[in-house]
Order: structure tokens, then sequence, then C-alpha cells
DNA sequence: ACCCAGGCGGGCG
DNA sequence: CGCCCGCATGGG
């Protein structure tokens, strides 16, 4: 099995971190399992964060994944020791980049994304993955391999498009079940999400915003980990907490003042710097 | 029991 | 534009 040299690749803080992979990929030992089209794939890294191998231990189902795949999901080409040196410029982001080094932004199925962020809104990770793991034991289509049912796939849009509210309320949606239903069928019907890929961050953003249930926060989202716009900068309840808190002294601030700032210190990597501050920020002021 | 969570839409001034 | 409110639900 070929194996892939990495450096500055943490598989255990890229999944925990709250990104899509999170919320319906299987973590344990260093190893990794998620549906990837209609296939089930386990990867394995071996060695550290700092240095590392990293296998592809299974390929099970009709979806081809191969080196060229885990790269792009993992963003593996990113250079983490060039990322590190521009975003971490104070104190903070240097104990944030210290703490979790290897943890990388990945890059994600745009619908796979857009249904990830609508159901993480006012809600907690725990709950995310509940209910991401409920709507694809719903709504997902059997993986099948070797005459037997493996797994689950992540629901198509198609398929939520044509549930009721009722039934994705079952999987503990909530309020964001009308969210669910209706940008899954804008997206089976109006758009091809996949044809904003040639967009510029701020073209896409504005597209990404006519789907409902999306707003600021999660557009921002989408933009960086279903698009891989580095300059996105989605900010939460952390995020606003500890810029404010880090940065200024603890006065508050508004949404779009913190986006002038992330701008002006992170400019193009804004992404990966709101990635680490997210993260070590939860943990420091919690 | 109470509080909160990777926010958003709607209604208001 | 800004502000305020309600929103389901499971875990701490």
């Amino acid at each position: 099995m070929e194996g892939i040299r990495t450096r500055d690749f943490s598989l255990k803080y890229t999944f925990e971190s709250a990104q899509p992979l999170s919320f319906y990929a299987d973590f344990e030992g260093n190893e990794i399992t998620f549906p990837y089209g209609h296939s089930m794939v386990s990867l394995k890294l071996e060695g550290d964060s700092k240095s590392g191998i990293f296998y592809i231990k299974g390929v099970r189902g009709d979806t081809k994944f191969g080196v060229a795949e885990a790269k792009r999901i993992f963003r593996l080409k990113d250079d983490m020791g060039k990322i590190y040196k521009s975003i971490a410029s104070d104190p903070f982001m240097a104990e944030a980049t210290q703490r979790y080094v290897g943890m990388r932004l990945t890059f994600n199925d745009p619908w796979i994304t857009t249904l990830s962020f609508l159901v993480s809104q006012f809600n907690n990770i725990k709950r995310i993955r509940l209910i991401i793991k409920r709507l694809m034991d719903r709504f997902g289509s059997e993986i099948v391999y070797d005459g037997k049912v493996i797994g689950k796939s992540f629901p198509e849009a198609q398929s939520l498009a044509s549930a009721s509210i009722q039934d994705i309320w079952k999987c503990g949606a909530g309020f964001r079940s009308e969210y669910i239903k209706t940008t899954a069928e804008y997206c089976t019907n109006n758009i091809n999400l996949h044809d904003l890929m040639g967009k510029n961050y701020e073209k896409l953003k504005e597209a990404l915003l006519e789907m409902r249930g999306v707003g600021d926060k999660v557009a921002d989202c989408i933009a960086l980990m279903g698009y891989g716009k580095l300059e996105a900068f989605p900010i939460d309840t952390w995020i606003k907490r500890t810029v404010e808190n880090i940065y200024f002294n603890k006065r508050k601030k508004t949404i779009k003042e913190i986006h002038k700032f992330a701008e002006e210190r992170w400019d193009g990597l804004a992404g990966y710097a709101q990635q680490y501050l997210y993260w070590h920020g939860m943990h420091y002021l919690r």
C-alpha cells in the first residue's frame, strides 16, 4: 500500500477540530474511516505530527479514492511552516500553533460542507455529530461491498429535497429542518454548487448567502472548507469572544469590525488563523 | 434544575 | 444599517 510522507500533519487535531470530517467520520488510534461518495475509506497515519507516513488502508466501494484525493482533502500541500510563520505573529497565536501543530484545514465537498454547517448553527459539536449521523442513517444510501452493507453515504441533496420537514425533524434537527429542506431543494433544482468553484471569494460568498439558513458565518465556513478560500474568516461565538479578549482588551466588537481586523492582520491566511484561534480560544477561555 | 452551543430570519426603529 | 427576539434539543 502506498504511503504519503507528511510533515506537520496531525490527523487527530484535524479530525477533532469541528470540521465536516468530525461530524461524520470515525477516528480511533490515528486511523480515520469515513464515507467518500459510495465507498468507505480508511486511512492511517504512522509516525507523529512532526513527520509521518499517511497510508490508504482501504477503499471499499465504487468510488475511487487515491493519493491525490487524500492530499486534497487534508490539504497536505499546504506548507505549515510558512503558514505558522505568517499567522503566529503574537503570543496567543504562537501558543495556538505550537499546541495544535499539524491541525490542517480540510477541503470538503461543497454540499457536505453546506449541510454540516446548516446543522451547526446554534448547536454544539457533540449534537451536530449526533444529528448528522442520524441524517446519514435515515437519508444516506447504503454502501455495499462484497455483497454486504458496510456503511451509509453522506446524504445527497436530492434525498433531503424530497424528504418531508417532519422526517428531517425526527433526526433532531429542530428549527433547522426547514433550512435543510429548502436549501437541499435549491441545490437540487436551482444551482450546482460545483459551478461556484471558479468564483472569487466575494462573489462566492454572495452566492452562498442566497441559500436559506446560510448567513455570514455559515457562508464563510462553506467558502473556507468547501471551496478552499483561505481568506474566509468565519466568526462564531468563540471567535468573537477570543478576538475581543485577546486583541481588544475584552471590549465588545461588531462582526464587521472583527472581519476588518482579521483581514488586516492575517489577510489571505485568515482562514487558517481562524481555525487555530477557534480551537485554542475555545479551550483557553472555557 | 439551569445554561449553553461553530447563528439565522424576521420585525422593528 | 443596527438591535432584539425566538428558535429545538441534548449534554454539562
